[in-house]
DNA sequence: CGACTACTTGACAAGGATCAAAGTTGGTGG
DNA sequence: CCACCAACTTTGATCCTTGTCAAGTAGTCG
């Protein structure tokens, strides 16, 4: 049962920063992560996903355990008349199928040829069982994939669209952020259509409110794949219900 | 980092039951829990919530893990500007406050007089170190918390009004089966404001959606808070986007 | 260069939100 | 036991946002 990107670490170390763990506003550790343990990441066992391509889909036995090593992945749940919730999206350094179930909850399908690391489910479950800290890591794992899932709940709970997009701009932003990237400036790995089945929106409405912003000059859209978040205090205000489009 | 009501159990016997873990309906394992290790349990530290009195609010140290003897529960995460999302509802077994962040991330309000049992955090986390099993079924609680997200968020995610209330429906039914109660009948404990904010909706269309189902024999409003799914079919159906209202 | 795909923009309609009011329910005190 | 009150729920009317359908534009790949 398990779908997120999150560091698996033995957490020992967590919260040195000086976020706090709960923070004050909603999106504040959304997708914080902590170093891997790389000693426990096995170098082989790599896996090249085209683009396009399914590394799972739901319903698969879930053997392994992966982190991206390059690329992107958008994580994804079907209805059955074809509605497509996205449930997150996996990036450099994320790690994806944590989870007790005996099969993915989700698909994972490559947003562009991505390149993964897969650990044994077993591995890992029998490094856990003689390794209280990786136990623990698991543990806070889900822990912040549980807290993700929330705040994605908040965002779709009664929010109009220009608080959907910005709330997915400021998500990237603070992913960026948490990588050492800049955080004005976010790539758009993924297509309108997931950003819109992410959101709960179609894409003409998130293409619209794009356009809606950029009037607003709350961002500038460089390409259609980069925007630059210029006045970022505002899509977060905008992202935290404090203001109207 | 944590809300939701499930079993910390051993695991080790989970599962043996015919459903298959990674069920084909969206919404057939949500709140699927395994019998709880009673051993571990403290049966001292109970508390009594009065009638909407907050067992703790979002923010609150993490001190305890409860377990719902008697009562209800909502669990709510605020918006800047006031919005309330429901994250979920814990009913009677049910265990909450489960996850590794120093602090609640939601807030915890009796429906009704309630009455918990605490579980320091301290004592299990030092259980789970020296004992695998309750180790496992913490991450299993946890996994099965996200499951639960992920369906909530299917729900919420471009989904029309009659589909959120009767996922809602099913989900209070499924909830009922699973501990043993009729599952045609579902008692709500909560306000329609409390489900509306669950859902994403407003009170008014919790109201009319309700009344429109009347309408369509899908249900029976015996008293505000009693109804009777007739047609339980017919509201899955609608639920997993098989059906037009 | 042309065909294909993805994105943007426009016009219109549908579904919910909002505002307003009437109807229920449950609790309190006479 | 009943009457009254406050809170909650239902219903109605209208407005607004977003979804839908359709056309046009831009970018990509062969």
């Amino acid at each position: 049962m398990l779908t997120r990107h999150q560091s698996v670490d033995s957490g020992a170390a967590r919260n040195q920063s000086s976020t706090p763990d709960h923070a004050t506003t909603a999106l504040a550790r959304t997708h914080a992560r902590a170093p891997l343990v790389e000693q426990e990441w096995p170098t082989s066992n790599w896996r090249l996903i085209a683009d396009k391509a399914h590394l799972y889909s739901e319903g698969d036995p879930r053997t392994h355990v992966y982190k991206v090593m390059h690329g992107a992945l958008c994580l994804y749940r079907l209805l059955e008349d074809g509605r497509r919730q996205v449930i997150d999206f996996a990036f450099e350094g994320d790690v994806i199928g944590l989870g007790s179930g005996r099969q993915e909850s989700c698909s994972a399908q490559a947003l562009t040829a991505t390149q993964v690391s897969g650990l044994p489910m077993a591995t890992l479950m029998a490094a856990a069982k003689t390794n209280t800290r990786i136990a623990e890591g698991l543990y806070e794992a889900l822990s912040r994939e549980i807290v993700v899932a929330q705040e994605h709940l908040m965002c779709l709970g009664h929010r109009g669209a220009a608080e959907r997009v910005a709330t997915f701009l400021v998500i990237l932003s603070r992913r960026n952020e948490a990588r050492g990237l800049a955080c004005d400036v976010v790539t758009l790995q993924m297509s309108r259509s997931d950003i819109a089945d992410f959101l709960g929106i179609t894409i003409e409405t998130v293409s619209r409110t794009l356009t809606k912003l950029r009037g607003q000059g709350l961002i500038e859209i460089e390409q259609i794949t980069t925007l630059r978040l210029t006045r970022m205090s505002k899509l977060v205000a905008l992202a935290e219900g404090r203001v109207r489009v």
